[in-house]
RNA sequence: GACUCGUUGGUGAAGUGGUUGAACACGCUGCCCUCUCAAGGCAGUAUUCACGGGUUCGAAACCCGUACGGGUUACCA
């Protein structure tokens, strides 16, 4: 009795060799420095911001060089799996603009390397573990979870390393006879890889973040198989795919260091070169003194669709991805404002290798308000729009009911050198301009009128301005000199700087006049310029509203 | 516990032995401009790079130790 006997009796139907599967996913024909980059989550029902940030590197490493970014989904753990998971995924990517060129969804395969999702590959990791079995690399192993745990227990008190290696990787001393028979016996199995490091070895490893690493190799019999559903581990089965899809270059997070001995001799025991690595930092958050793993239970920000449900626009995350991810991005998107992040010169080894970041929402917010404040009116209304259709239905209906109205609001002080900068997201945009609507108007109730708060002044300010000044024919400079005049004749002061110099002279100043006008308007106090939202809202509705305050 | 990665301002960070008296951006503070606000302009915001020691003419940068933080230690990825 042989390995052979051995890997035919737990592999019976697998006829495919490693060479079948060399030749049926041939090398990639693409230019030699094309880099295949994946995305390759597990489908749990969201996209983590650090795994988006992760698909952010991928897709500008692929399509710099001219390579390929392919989306995988790894869902050999069947307890974890939601079912609408792939949808999701693919619904932000699409979301954000990063299509990738090879996945498997909705039935269809894009692609010559699929299929893209691990419970389907099973036939070639079983191709792969029985070439392993047969060398003497992978053995069966029927340790129960019990006799695992007392091992480990006594290694922990022992202050010995824990795990299956060594002389404590009993199984991995079964001759092919005694497994064989004990698999005839209908014991329950898993496979393990047999290694052949030593510990105390150490050998280089380069991670294009954090440089040249000296690591211990690995000693430990890892699980390759479980016995449950004969799926592969993670870790056999991502080195299967990114050989057979070849893979180039593969970002994860860097709670994946302490494997990469695994990983590397899994490689080397296919006969294997390996990918290059690139270990992300992970995104922390900062939660009272500590800085922790931001977490989806935790914090909605940690999630891709708390981006989108807000309203940031694509290029405003994106952006605060790329500031994370080389922090002279920004530098460089200031100089160049027209180009796409694609355009940059990214760098794996510039990114930060210290901690993890914590993302600051704060920034988001003020890349959005630019990114926003720099869109002509058209823009801003055709992505709001878009928007508002799945997110929001005060916006759409806003915008909905006079498209053309919308545009002139949103576009006061918009195509200037120095826009305004009031809409932080799409989310945004109602909670500034919904009192440019009758229909919303008519509920607000409360005045935030400040100096001038008597109900006479109020009336008779209202009354003289509305009666006697206000042209909707005029123009700006015009409107200001009557609004000035207004001042005077009520005795107030028309002369800002006069007025600073000695308050006490006056009854008060023009800005106190337009602040009446405004409040009784708009309810606030703070507002973008009044002359155009008096044109805007027209004669007929400042009346309506100065008229609640007629003595 | 064991193994491992890391530690520069409130935040992201630049920095690889000498025009760094620590860039840039966000935030914060103040002033200016101004009919309000948002902007914008100007100025301020780490006497110092976790701590201790060493190497050197010279260190935030190189070495050692300590402390602290993260990660891993699964038939989860």
């Amino acid at each position: 009795m042989t390995y052979k006997d051995l890997a035919n009796l737990i592999f019976p139907n697998i006829t495919k060799t490693i060479e079948d599967y060399e030749k049926e996913y041939p090398i990639r024909n693409i230019k030699e420095d094309a880099m295949v980059t994946r995305f390759a989550p597990s489908p749990t029902g969201f996209v983590h911001i650090g795994n988006f940030q992760q698909v952010v590197m991928n897709y500008i490493m692929a399509k710099k060089s001219g390579g390929i970014f392919y989306l995988r989904n790894e869902d050999t753990d069947k307890t974890r799996e939601v079912e609408t998971a792939v949808e999701v995924i693919m619904q932000v990517l699409r979301y954000y603009g990063m299509e990738p060129d090879e996945y498997e969804y909705d039935g269809k395969v894009i692609g010559n390397y699929g299929p893209y999702i691990q419970s389907e590959r099973k036939e070639i990791y079983h191709a792969g573990i029985k070439h392993l079995i047969e060398i003497g690399r992978a053995y069966p192993c029927f340790c129960d979870k019990e006799h695992l745990e007392q091992m480990r227990e006594n290694q922990e008190k022992n202050k010995m390393r824990t795990g299956y290696y060594g002389k404590y990787a009993s199984c991995r001393n079964l001759s092919a006879e005694e497994s064989i028979k004990k698999i005839k016996e209908g014991l329950p199995y898993v496979i393990r890889f047999r290694s052949n490091g030593n510990f105390d070895d150490r050998f280089w490893f380069q991670d294009l973040v954090r440089g040249k690493l000296y690591l211990n190799k690995n000693d430990q019999d890892i699980v390759i198989m479980k016995s449950d559903n004969l799926l592969p581990t993670y870790h056999f089965a991502h080195i299967m795919d990114d050989h057979f899809m070849r893979t180039t270059h593969v970002v994860r997070g860097e709670e994946w260091l302490p494997s990469v001995a695994v990983h590397i001799e899994l490689f080397e025991a296919m006969g294997w070169t390996a990918p290059k690595y690139i270990h992300t930092p992970l995104i922390l958050k900062q939660d009272g003194p500590i800085k922790r793993k931001i977490s989806k239970r935790k914090d909605p920000e940690a999630l891709m669709r708390y981006y989108m449900e807000k309203g940031y626009p694509v290029e405003a995350v994106i952006e605060a991805l790329m500031t994370i991810i080389n922090s002279n991005y920004e530098e460089w998107h200031t100089a160049n404002p027209d180009k796409s992040f694609l355009d940059f010169d990214f760098q794996a080894k510039k990114m930060s290798s210290s901690g993890g970041a914590l993302f600051d929402l704060e920034k988001l917010n003020n890349i959005s308000k630019n990114i926003i404040s720099k869109m002509n009116k058209d823009e801003l209304y055709e992505k709001a729009y878009e928007w508002s259709k799945t997110y929001s239905e005060e916006l759409k209906n806003m915008i909905e009911q006079d498209p053309k109205y919308f545009k002139q609001i949103i576009n006061i002080e918009r195509e200037q050198k120095k826009p305004r900068k009031d809409f932080e997201t799409y989310a945004s945009i109602p909670k500034e301009i919904w009192y440019m609507y009758d229909a919303l108007f008519t509920e607000a109730h409360s005045y935030a009128f400040q100096k001038i708060q008597d109900p006479e002044e109020i009336s008779k300010i209202l009354k003289t301005y509305i009666e006697n000044y206000y042209d909707e024919l005029d123009d700006k400079e015009i409107w200001f000199e009557k609004i000035k005049k207004l001042t005077t004749q009520l005795g107030y002061c028309a002369d800002m700087k006069a007025y600073k110099e000695n308050p006490d002279a006056y009854k008060g100043s023009v800005a106190d006049i337009s602040t009446v006008i405004r409040v009784a308007l708009t309810t606030r106090a703070m507002t973008p310029d009044l002359y155009e939202l008096l044109k805007l809202l027209g004669t007929e509705k400042i009346q309506k509203r100065f008229q609640k305050f007629y003595k």
